[in-house]
DNA sequence: GTGGTGTGCGAGCGGTGCTCTCGTTTAGAG
DNA sequence: CTCTAAACGAGAGCACCGCTCGCACACCAC
C-alpha cells in the first residue's frame, strides 16, 4: 500500500542529495524521521483530497492549508504537483496489485487456477468501485504530457505479473497448440521480444490469450467507472462475471 | 462531425429564449448568423486547443485571446467552460460514429459482416490515434461530478448502434443456441431490459456478445492510448487485428 | 424615434501552481 | 564546543485561471 522508500529516494533523486540516506542506513537523523512522518501526511491528506474531488481538483493549497502549513512547504517535500501525483499513482498501483497477489494467492492458483482468474478479476473491479478517483487516476486518460518515471514500472506491472504466474502455474501444456490457430508471424515475433525482455515463462499464444484477457477485464470495469455503461448493463456485476468466464475459457483454465 | 444545430438549441435552452429561434424559420437575422458563425469559430479553436494540449490544459482566456476577444465575451456563447467542453464532446462522439458507420457501410455489412466488424475495429482505432485528446476526453476518465447531459446519448450510441446492425444483419440464426451456454438468469433479464428499452432487434445473448466485444475493442485501444501496453505490444497493430479476430470468432460473424 | 435586448469589454474576485527571499533551526565537521 | 552549510517554514509575489458584474454600444421590433 504504502511505499514511502520508493518516494524518499524520488526526493532525494531530485534535491541530489544522497549522503543522508547512505549515512547510517537503519537509524535515521530526528529530522529525517520527521521529514519522512511529514510527507506521509501529506501524502495522505492529498489521498484524502484524491478520493473527494478527483485528481483534478486536487490542490496544493488546499493540501497545505488542511496540513496547517505554507503552500511553498510543500515543495520541499514534492517538487511539483506531478510529483505528488506520482507518489499517489505509485500507490495506487501498488494497492490493486497487493489486493490482487492476496485475492490469488488465497484462490491456491495451481490447483484452482480458475478460481484465481475470477478472483484476481474480482479483486480489480471491487478495488476500482471502492477507489474510482484513483482508478482513474492510474487507468484513466493520463495528464497530457506526462510521462511515467521508471519507478512506476514494478507497481505497474504486479496486475499483469500476477496473471501470467497464474497461467505458468496452471499445468497446461504449452506445447501443445490449445487448439487455436498460429498466431500471426508480426505478433509471434512482437510477443517473442517481450517474452524474452521480460524473462517470461509462457510462449507467446499464451501471452496473447493474457493479454486480449487482461485488456478485457480492464476495458468492462473502466467503462463501468467511466458511466460508459449507462443505461445499458450498470451495474455491471452480472455481466463482468460473465465475462471473466468467457476469458477462463478462452485462457484455457480449469 | 459539427453538431452547430444541437450546440445552438443547447444555448438557447440555457438563456431561456426561444423566440429568436422561432421567429423566421429558415431566414435568421444578421445577429443570429453573426452569433452562429462566432460560436462555430470558438468551437473550432477550443477544438485546437484540445487537441494540441488536452482537455486540462483547455483554457477559455486562451481561446477567447486567439480568437482576439475578451474571456468575459465567450460567456454570451457558452455558460461555462464545462458547457463549451460538452459541445466538444458531442461533436468527439458524432466523429467516431461517423467514422465508424462510414466504414461498416463500405464494408457490404449484409455479405460480409465480418469485415464490417474489423472496418468498425480499424475505424475506432484509427480515429482515436489520430484524436488522441478527443478520445481521452470521451472516453477516458471523466471530469468529476460530470453528468452527461441528455442530447450527448445519441451521438454516443453511434458505435455501439452500428455494432448492433451488423449483428443485426449477419444473418446469424439466432434462435439456435449456437453452441455456447445459456446465460445466467439474472443476466439475461437485466439485458432482456436493455433489448426492450432500445428497442433492439438482437436477443439477449447476441447482445452480451456484442458488450463483451464492444469493450474488449475500446479496452485495447484505451490501454494503447492511455500508454499501459508501453512496454508489452506497443505498437498494438498485430495484437489489436489479433484480438478483433477473436471477438469476431466470439460474435459468430462469417 | 425609442426602448428593450443582445453583445463586447474591462475591472475585479478568489483561486491556482510555482518561485524567490529571508530568518531560523539543525546536523555534522573541525 | 564551535562554526558552517544545509534544510526548513513562512510570506510575498508572479502569471494564470474560471467566473461575475457593470457599463457602454449596436441592433431590432414596435
Amino acid at each position: 500500500m504504502e511505499s514511502d522508500e520508493i518516494s524518499a529516494l524520488v526526493w532525494v533523486q531530485c534535491s541530489g542529495v544522497w549522503h543522508t540516506n547512505r549515512m547510517t542506513g537503519a537509524t535515521r537523523t530526528a529530522r529525517d524521521r520527521a521529514r519522512a512522518e511529514l510527507a506521509h501526511e501529506i501524502k495522505a491528506a492529498a489521498r484524502r483530497h484524491l478520493a473527494a474531488q478527483g485528481a483534478q481538483q486536487l490542490s496544493l493549497r488546499a493540501v497545505a492549508r488542511e496540513l496547517g502549513m505554507a503552500s511553498s512547504a510543500l515543495y520541499r517535500y514534492f517538487p511539483s504537483r506531478d510529483d505528488l501525483l506520482t507518489a499517489l499513482i505509485v500507490d495506487a498501483y501498488n494497492a490493486v496489485g497487493e489486493r490482487v497477489e492476496h485475492a490469488v494467492e488465497a484462490a491456491a492458483p495451481a490447483e484452482h487456477p480458475r478460481a484465481a482468474w475470477r478472483g484476481l478479476c474480482e479483486a480489480v473491479r471491487s478495488w476500482a468501485r471502492e477507489h474510482p478517483h484513483e482508478y482513474a487516476l492510474i487507468y484513466g486518460s493520463p495528464v497530457p504530457g506526462y510521462q511515467a518515471p521508471e519507478h512506476t514500472l514494478a507497481p505497474f506491472a504486479r496486475v499483469p505479473f500476477a496473471l501470467l504466474r497464474i497461467l505458468r502455474d496452471s499445468g497446461q501444456d504449452f506445447a501443445r497448440p490449445s487448439g487455436a490457430s498460429a498466431l500471426p508471424g508480426p505478433l509471434a515475433a512482437q510477443l517473442q521480444a517481450v517474452v524474452e525482455a521480460g524473462g517470461l515463462d509462457v510462449p507467446p499464444p499464451a501471452l496473447a490469450r493474457a493479454l486480449f484477457a487482461w485488456t478485457g477485464a480492464f476495458g468492462i470495469v473502466s467503462f463501468e467507472l467511466f458511466g460508459q455503461l449507462a443505461g445499458s448493463v450498470d451495474p455491471a456485476d452480472q455481466f463482468f462475471a460473465y465475462a471473466v468466464e468467457r476469458h477462463a475459457d478462452l485462457l484455457g483454465l480449469a
